[in-house]
DNA sequence: CGGTATATGTCGCTC
DNA sequence: GAGCGACGTATACCG
């Protein structure tokens, strides 16, 4: 990992075209070659950026017109040095995106001293840096990391109201969990007691592309004679308003789930054995 | 901004409970107090982070069981230091947590020594670095950055598209954009040649889910009299088979936008005047 | 402040 | 690789 703090401004082509203009700002380089431009605020996401696989080139500014230093920063293949000449002769949307600003930002006086380019192979995208002027430059090797534990999402959930279906109500029975049809998987299939069948959609928070899922979801199971009818339940640790209603227009149940609650009598159960 | 290069371990309290074993990572303290911990890979997301507005302390190990040296690193209220104590006697669910490990990262011969607590006000979320080892430690001062500027994004897209709503064909023309309805703005509402409304979604990239918002649009908009009927159209950069199929089920016709065509016609526009 | 739509979304899974 | 759903989604816009 390199770590570059520098005045400098940033051109990015790809799905969209964007600039930031010269100031300073943290520039990470990443072992896999990725490259992230930070401000000092917002949030975690970069300014700028480019993923992984990509090749990062080099050029400081004597040698600008001439040859440039390629700096091979990437464990990628190597002979897609090639692609440099290619990038040298780009079809002419580049030069325009570079050129429409005619360089406001490199007076005589505060040239650029470096530039970045960052390539992404497979989609084309592009990503610029023009480095003024360093303040200060790092390099450490951290190794690959072990990776992030998590716990307690949706998951949780489907698995907490599964194993205690009855929360529902008395005679509630499940019938499977990740139920499989031809556009996804349903989260909980449930009888309820009147032995009718019901398709439970569970969400952290319900909203309304949430009920359209369970919509879809029913739409299918209703076409198979086996099943039909199934009605639906909508089930959340929050809905919102708008997905309430929609819910009801559609003849779908909500249920608040209560997640501490569910817990809870999860682990009484368990502590039961 | 603060950039440490160190030995670490890092828990998480929030929405989720997550952790990360102890090895070499980069953290990054912001100037709005934000804090990220990156792995050298991945993508531009941290491994873990905090979002602002939050509040970091600081305990070094020396003072670990006394009183904690207190470093207000944002300029927050102030007078929320107060909630350092609540800290201390915060409810035990977090407790639990924190001693559920039972400390495995910290054998005698490989203590922490120094432990960083950011706590976010609002929503509760905590998340604990503790260092092991400091590699590097660097701070600069950069300043409010002046911004990104996008192009080419859905809104532009949306713009190019009511300019140039002849693209469609001949005889057609724009009603208005962004025209409200109770579940949202439809992006462009026209006239087609024959006088009949007309709906249109834009999307960069066409997916299920904008078929899925437009139906929604339409099944409104068909609700009323004095717009009744309107058919849709859903337009964007790519789209994708599924979404084709959907909308095309749905009645809905699909029209594939070329952007840079668009804003030729615009520029080449512009230019007679 | 809540509701909705967008994102260079990214990530991870299944098929 | 495409499709699809979840995400500590974050973020902007609008009422």
């Amino acid at each position: 990992m390199r770590l570059v703090v520098a005045r400098c401004a940033v051109d990015y082509t790809g799905r969209l075209t964007a600039h930031l203009p010269l100031a300073p700002r943290l520039l990470i380089v990443k072992a896999d070659g990725s490259v992230l431009v930070h401000s000092d605020g917002g949030s975690y996401k970069p300014l700028n950026w480019m993923s992984p696989p990509c090749t990062l080139r080099t050029i400081t500014r004597s040698d600008a017109d001439a040859d440039a230093d390629t700096d091979a920063d990437t464990d990628a293949d190597a002979d897609t040095a090639g692609s440099v000449e290619d990038h040298g002769a780009a079809p002419d949307e580049e030069s325009v995106a570079a050129a429409s600003v005619e360089d406001p930002e490199a007076p005589e006086d505060d040239p650029w001293i470096e530039q970045w380019d960052v390539t992404h192979a497979k989609t084309g995208d592009r990503l610029r840096v023009r480095i003024h002027e360093v303040i200060s430059d790092l390099s450490a090797d951290l190794g690959v990391d072990p990776g992030l534990q998590k716990d307690g999402v949706e998951a949780h959930l489907q698995a907490l109201l599964a194993e205690n279906i009855e929360t529902l109500g008395e005679g509630w029975s499940l019938v499977r969990r990740e139920y499989a049809t031809a556009i996804g998987p349903v989260d909980i299939l449930a009888k309820d007691p009147e032995g009718g069948t019901v398709a439970i959609e569970i969400k952290r928070r319900g909203e309304i592309d949430g009920v359209e899922q369970l919509t879809r979801y029913l739409e299918l199971l209703n076409r198979d004679p086996l099943l039909s009818p199934v009605r639906g339940i909508f089930a959340a640790q929050l809905i919102k308003p708008q997905a309430k209603v929609l819910a009801g227009d559609r003849g779908i149940d909500c249920v608040t789930l209560d997640y501490d609650a569910l817990r809870g009598i999860d682990d009484a159960e368990s502590r039961l054995f």
